[in-house]
DNA sequence: CGTACTAGTCTTTTT
DNA sequence: GACTAGTACG
């Protein structure tokens, strides 16, 4: 069978060219992901190559899986042994077999960011500094900078050179490491970096993989950070057949520490390489690769590409141009409606897209309103939601009670009277005889005497004792339900908020399906792997092909994907670009939000739509923004006639779809829960409460909405809690007035003076 | 030891 | 405005 007979000249130049090192530069649309798949079906059909020594790496597990399912309709045996994943999940595999080699054990676990927080806090308080002067988080970014570029404690230590905060600094990363290493656990970054790390030191480990990989493919390449592109370029050495597929147009993860450079300077690591140009593009109508074009045509130092496309011209794109962010949201939710209405598209053909999780909220109460359903991706992480750690944390202390954390989260959840003053008896005693912290409640009694606080802790290792022994016997599903029972946990979540403890419990009820559809997918399914698979899981992971439902989701979070109608909202300055990027000297940091605005104009096949608000409310302040200068940057014509002149308020055709409200019709039978609502995506609040807020914001906008100050200096003014002051400086801050209030009674205070509600007096 | 309130942070994006 | 962590009090 002919491997390559749907694939154009370019996609067959690339999918040919197995040897030697390749680099793919793929537009938005251009079939990369067909090229990767009928190139492997290629070099295991006709070049004999054996799936075995293949390794295709890609950014998400949805997209492995993508992969792996292509390659399978693709070829007719021999596709399960090709290593297909993602980077981190390959690194797991790999960390399991020889961790051992850098002192850690093979049964480690990852912390996930509230994890590496805990134990910063921890270290914050060892080391006796200030969390004020030095928040957890500012370190903790940094040692993620540091790990995405492979430096350790010792190098920042070294390059500290008696400087006092780097200094610190190089201590708080040795001493989180330690703290990690003792709880046997790696944090996302360290997944890489110990993987390099191992390869480094023991050679024949390297060679061993080297050996089996001699084919590697890694996708998304513009994503890359400099511990993936040293991780590629020792698993390459030795054979060197590599092949990179990528947009530099699309790097959009910088802050990730994704280095752009990466694949712009492929060619000079590699200077034999094969570039292939896809620029054919199968997706989007020409009028949607012009608007993407020129926009991206404004960014510098670029691998010039320009996409182009035979599907002809197609429909221009719309602009929305609202009042207010509740008028956006109800356009974009009735243009929807329309379309539907007419049959022109299923509800899941559209996909809204934001640069902010944040304004997901409004768009969520529009669509609750008009009874159409959605869903919304990203957000809060599934598994980041309370009960769901709290489940899990429950699996892991019966899996591997080495984990601190994880006893610690639930020793006293729910609660059994055991209190702070019992754990930190344990905790000191843990640190002073090097002894794990479950290994101290085993021993309750003899560290802390008879008395309750030991019998309680009693309690609680027998509890988790009798749960371990039982897991040989009993499925995981049966395990989940039995700390439910064991723990009373529905009651408690009853008792302690009622509002929420429905939802909470069917979150849960969704971790048991995700536990029963793993234990489906594995012949011998164990407690170790389900947390592991579940450890390294992306929202976008869960995104379910089946459900009929608008799409919701960050910019970020739509890479990869493609629908017929996008709507991108919120395109304005301030809040895309962001403000932070506007500001910055670095002229790149707009540049990666060009390239994210390219990403989402890519997304749409045959209808786009633009919407922008002239006022919104962020962080419970109502801003007034111009229209993003990305707009401004996609000629006119390719615009529909009724382009609403900027500035212009509420003219009729501010809003090109008729405002005809959506209440009265079909949409309160509609009411979006069970069918629609895909807890694993993260749909949150039941609708009742949510109307509530709804009407909450509104009022609140109206307030807000006229209050640019109305004093100025040496103006009277009142505060409610300090009471009466003069206005002694106001000065126009980035996002708001500064005001300084020389108070009668509570002395100077500078505050944002949308926050301190000032009264003229 | 547990609860209730307060203050502070957050909003860029996530494996 | 919403959420969280920390603190004061019962």
């Amino acid at each position: 069978m002919g491997a390559l007979e749907i694939l154009n000249d370019k996609q067959t130049e690339a999918a040919k060219q197995i040897d030697g090192p390749v680099l793919i530069l793929a537009g938005a649309g251009s079939g990369k992901t067909r090229v990767l798949t009928n190139r492997t079906a290629y070099m295991i059909e006709e070049a004999g190559i054996s799936p075995w020594n293949i390794l295709a790496i890609t950014f998400t597990n949805k997209a492995a899986d993508e992969m792996r399912q292509r390659i399978d309709d693709l070829v007719g045996f021999g596709a399960e042994s090709i290593w297909v994943s993602t980077f981190h999940s390959m690194c797991v595999r790999i960390l399991r077999r020889h961790i051992d080699l850098l002192g850690y054990d093979t049964n480690f676990s990852i912390y996930d960011t509230d994890d590496s927080k805990a134990v910063m806090k921890d270290v914050l308080k060892r080391l006796q500094i200030d969390p004020k002067q030095y928040p957890e988080k500012r370190f903790l970014n940094r040692i993620s900078n540091c790990k995405n570029e492979l430096s350790t404690p010792e190098d920042e230590a070294e390059e500290a050179a008696g400087d006092y905060a780097d200094e610190l600094f190089a201590k708080a990363y040795r001493e989180y490491q330690d703290g990690l290493k003792k709880n046997n656990a790696l944090d996302f970054d360290d997944l890489l970096m110990k993987t390099v790390e191992l390869f480094k030191a023991f050679p024949e480990v390297l060679a061993n993989y080297q050996n089996r990989f001699k084919y590697i493919m890694v996708d998304e390449y513009q994503d890359t950070n400099t511990a993936q592109f040293e991780l590629i370029r020792l698993l390459a050495e030795a054979n060197r057949n590599i092949c990179v597929v990528g947009d530099d147009d699309q790097s959009i993860y910088k802050f990730r520490g994704a280095n752009i450079r990466n694949i712009l300077d492929f060619e000079k690591v590699y200077p034999d390489a094969k570039v292939v140009k896809l620029e054919q593009n199968y997706r989007s109508t020409q009028t949607i690769l012009d608007a993407a074009n020129a926009v991206i045509s404004n960014n510098t130092g670029r691998k010039v590409k320009s996409l182009w496309t035979d599907r002809g011209e197609g429909r221009k794109i719309r602009f929305i141009n609202a009042d207010t962010a509740y008028e956006e949201a109800q356009d974009i939710v009735e243009s929807i409606c329309r379309a539907k209405r007419e049959g022109k598209c299923t509800y899941r053909d559209n996909a809204v897209l934001y640069r902010t999780n944040a304004q997901s909220r409004i768009l969520e109460e529009k669509c609750i309103m008009a009874g159409i359903p959605y869903s919304v991706v990203g957000g809060v992480n599934f598994y980041s939601r309370r009960e769901i750690k709290d489940i899990l944390a429950y699996l892991k202390t019966i899996d591997n009670a080495r984990d601190d954390l994880a006893v610690r989260r639930i020793i006293n959840v729910p609660k059994r009277g055991i209190g702070a003053t019992t754990i930190s008896k344990l905790d000191e005693y843990a640190q002073e005889n090097g002894l794990g912290f479950y290994d101290c409640c085993v021993r309750a009694e003899d560290i802390l005497g008879h008395g309750r606080a030991a019998e309680k802790i009693g309690e609680f290792v027998s509890l988790i004792s009798v749960l371990r022994s039982k897991l040989e016997f009993i499925s995981l599903e049966q395990l989940v339900d039995d700390i439910l029972e064991r723990t009373d946990y529905e009651e408690m979540l009853n008792q302690s908020d009622p509002d929420d403890a429905a939802e909470r419990m069917e979150n849960i009820g969704e971790l048991i399906n995700k536990v029963v559809a793993f234990e489906e997918a594995n012949d011998e399914p164990t407690l170790s792997q389900f947390l592991e698979e579940v450890a390294l899981v992306a929202d976008i992971d869960n995104v379910d092909a089946d459900t009929d439902a608008v799409m919701l989701m960050t910019l970020h979070s739509a890479k990869g994907l493609e629908f017929p109608n996008v709507y991108l909202s919120g395109m304005e300055d301030g809040l895309f670009p962001g403000y932070m990027s506007i500001c910055s000297d670095d002229p790149g940091e707009i540049e990666e939000e060009r390239r994210l605005c390219y990403v989402g104009i890519t997304r749409a096949m045959d209808n786009l739509t633009i919407s922008a608000a002239r006022s919104r409310m962020i962080r419970g302040e109502t801003q007034y923004n111009a229209v993003s200068r990305f707009v401004k940057e996609i000629p006119e014509d390719l615009f529909e006639g009724n382009l609403v002149k900027k500035g212009h308020t509420s003219s009729p055709q501010a809003a090109p779809v008729s405002l005809r409200t959506a209440s009265a019709s079909p949409s309160a039978h509609v009411i979006p829960q069970g069918g629609v609502k895909k807890p694993s995506v993260g749909v949150k609040k039941p609708f009742i409460a949510r109307a509530a807020a709804f009407t909450d914001l509104k009022k609140g906008a109206d307030i807000a909405a006229g209050s640019a100050p109305d004093y100025g200096p040496g103006d009277r003014v009142a505060h409610i809690k300090f009471g009466a002051g003069t206005v002694k400086a106001l000065e126009k801050g980035p996002r708001d007035y500064q005001v300084t209030v020389d108070f009668d009674e509570a002395g100077t205070k500078k505050m944002f003076a949308a926050f301190a509600k000032l009264q003229k007096i």
